[in-house]
DNA sequence: TATTGAATATACTGGACAGTAGAATTTCAC
DNA sequence: GTGAAATTCTACTGTCCAGTATATTCAATA
C-alpha cells in the first residue's frame, strides 16, 4: 500500500475513535490519552497525524456535511420528476444522518470549539447543502407540483427535521432505521403540502 | 426584602450571567472566575449560592423546560377548539424558545455534563412536555379536525421544528421574531395536515 | 548484518481552573 | 457604639491535560 493511503487510513482510524469518544464524553472531557489508549498507541502518535486536538475535532465535524453533499449528488441521479428527486434526496440524507450520527451530533454540539477558519469552512459546506435543498424545493414549484406560496421558506425547516433524527433514533431504539427515514422524509414533504 | 427573596434574586443574577457565558463560550470553557468578574464579585461568592459549577449548569438547563410547561398552561386557557389550542400552545412555546434562547441552547448542547440525577429530573419535565403536545394533537384527532393516520407520531417532529428555532433566529437576524413564531407554528400544523 | 530514516514511545512541562480555608468587612440588633 | 452574625474576599492547593523534547524500536535497503 502506498504511503499516502496508509496515512489516510491511520487518520481515519483516529477519527473513528475520536468521534465516538467526543460523542460519549464531550470534546473537552474526552482526552487525547483516552483516544490513544483505545487505539493502543500513545498521545504523541496522534500528533504525527494531526496538528492538535482542534484539528481532530474539525475533521470529525466535516464528515457529516461532506457525506450529506455526496448523498445529494447520488440522489440527483434518481429517476422521476422533481418531487421524486426531492424525496430521494431527503431519504439519502436521513440515512447518512443515522449512519454517521456520532459525527453529526458532535458537530452540532461542539461547533463552538472550532477555530474560526474551520468553522467557516464547514459552514460554507452547510450553506451549500441548504442551498441545494432549497433548489430542489424551488424546482418542484417551478414544475407546478408544489403550489404553497411559502414553499421556499420551508426548506430551512426541513433541516430542523433532519437534525432532529438523533433524538428519535439510536442504537437499539424502539423505532427502526427505515421507519425513521420514511417518517422524516414524509414530514419534510408535508411542510410543502405534499404527502 | 425577606431573606429567601434576596437569595433567590442573587441566584437568578448568577444564572443570567452564567447562561450567557455558557452560551457564548461553552460550559467547560467558561470559568467561574469569568462569571464572578461579570457580576463584580469573586468566585467564593458563587459557592455560597450554588454547591458547585454543575449545579449552576443544572439550574440553567431547567429554565427552558420549566417555562415551556408554564407556557402550555397559559395556552390551555386559550379560547377556541382543539386546533386553536394546539396552535396557541405552539406559539407560546416558540416565544419562550426565542426569549430564553441562551438557556435552551445551553441545555441542548451541555446536557451530557449534567449529573445523572439532574439529567433525569430535567428529562422527566421534557417527557411531560412531549406528552402534553401529543395529547393536544390527539385531541384534534378525537374532535375530527385532523384525519391523518400518523398524526400522533408527528408530535415528536414538532419538537424538532421548535428546537430548530435558534438556528433561524438570533439577536439582529434578518427574520423577525413574530415571523419566526408564525412560520414555525405553521410548519408544525402542516405536519398534521393543517394549514 | 550494518545503516538509515520513519514510526512510535517515554517522560516531562506549563498553564489553567474547580474548589477551599480562613481573613476581612459589612450589617444589624440592642 | 458594640458585639455577633452574615456576607464577601484574599490567597492558596491539587489535579488534570494539551502539547513537546528526546529516546527507542522497527523496517527497508544494500
Amino acid at each position: 500500500m502506498s504511503k499516502p493511503d496508509v496515512v489516510a487510513l491511520k487518520r481515519q482510524g483516529i477519527l473513528e475513535v475520536a468521534s465516538r469518544l467526543f460523542h460519549e464524553k464531550g470534546y473537552e472531557t474526552a482526552t487525547l490519552d483516552m483516544v490513544a489508549d483505545e487505539l493502543n498507541v500513545t498521545k504523541p502518535y496522534l500528533y504525527t497525524y494531526y496538528k492538535n486536538k482542534a484539528e481532530i475535532l474539525a475533521s470529525v465535524c466535516a464528515v457529516g456535511v461532506s457525506e450529506s453533499l455526496d448523498a445529494l449528488d447520488r440522489a440527483a441521479a434518481a429517476p422521476g420528476n422533481s418531487v421524486d428527486q426531492l424525496r430521494a434526496a431527503l431519504r439519502e440524507v436521513a440515512a447518512i444522518i443515522i449512519d454517521r450520527m456520532e459525527y453529526i451530533v458532535v458537530y452540532q454540539r461542539e461547533m463552538k470549539n472550532l477555530t474560526n477558519i474551520d468553522a467557516q469552512q464547514i459552514l460554507r459546506l452547510r450553506h451549500e447543502f441548504d442551498l441545494r435543498i432549497a433548489r430542489l424545493v424551488e424546482q418542484c414549484r417551478a414544475d407546478g407540483l408544489v403550489t404553497l406560496h411559502d414553499a421556499a421558506a420551508m426548506s430551512v425547516w426541513m433541516g430542523g427535521l433532519l437534525s432532529w433524527i438523533p433524538n428519535c433514533y439510536w442504537r437499539g431504539s424502539r423505532r427502526k432505521r427505515d421507519d425513521v427515514i420514511e417518517q422524516v422524509s414524509h414530514a419534510c414533504m408535508r411542510l410543502i403540502g405534499l404527502d
